[in-house]
DNA sequence: TGTATGAATGGCAAAATAGACAAATATGAT
DNA sequence: ATCATATTTGTCTATTTTGCCATTCATACA
């Protein structure tokens, strides 16, 4: 990749994304839906926060394309929209296991 | 990946990580490392930033173990050490792509 | 030794983020 | 219509992050 392209990367963009995966709440909402969808309800029992957090969580992922949303009666589910997460997850995994066992 | 495993996971640790990338100024440092390593210097004129605030971002990439450094009589280099960045990069490009046609 | 250059660090102010509570909204059940 | 439950949003405070300036540190060279 030469600089030109470089350029042409919405850099902006790129890091709302990184910054919705950047917190270890929105990582565990993001690991628990790769499994299959979750409502907020279930996702607060998972986080133990008050939901109202959770529910800006579940946003700040939803606002920066990587979740889905579903009205279904009273619950709104989640789910998981980019399936390239999960290798890069687990690199990042893997790479902070490394770095760990240092 | 189940629950158990889920648990296993050091989400702090990770989320450092995305922390690390979820900067524009930082996500252009990596983009251009990925070609060949640079030095402060280089990188400050491609950020046209205080070579305070390049030196800044460069020690959170490489506090997160993104990146390595190397120094050669006054200059220090910087290269990425993790070639796995680089796949989901793509795919996070090709995601805000999408998004922003629409 | 003194000087020049590259880079890192201390400290500060502005901006962004996180988390909680209260209030509002939406839906389903009685 | 009333009530109960699920979720979102407004607002506030505390914390973190960013970016710059000034200073310090490190290295090369005269």
């Amino acid at each position: 990749m030469n600089l030109c392209d470089i350029e042409k990367i919405n850099f902006a963009a790129q890091a709302k994304v990184m910054k919705a995966l950047a917190h270890p709440s929105r990582l565990l909402v993001v690991h628990a839906l790769m499994d299959h969808e979750l409502c907020v309800c279930e996702l607060r029992d998972l986080l133990k926060q008050d939901i109202s957090t959770v529910s800006r969580h579940l946003s700040v992922l939803k606002n920066a394309g990587l979740l889905a949303e579903e009205k279904r009666g009273l619950y709104v589910y989640y789910k998981l929209i980019v399936p390239c997460l999960a290798n890069f997850l687990n690199c990042v995994n893997r790479m902070v296991s490394e770095t760990n066992k240092k």
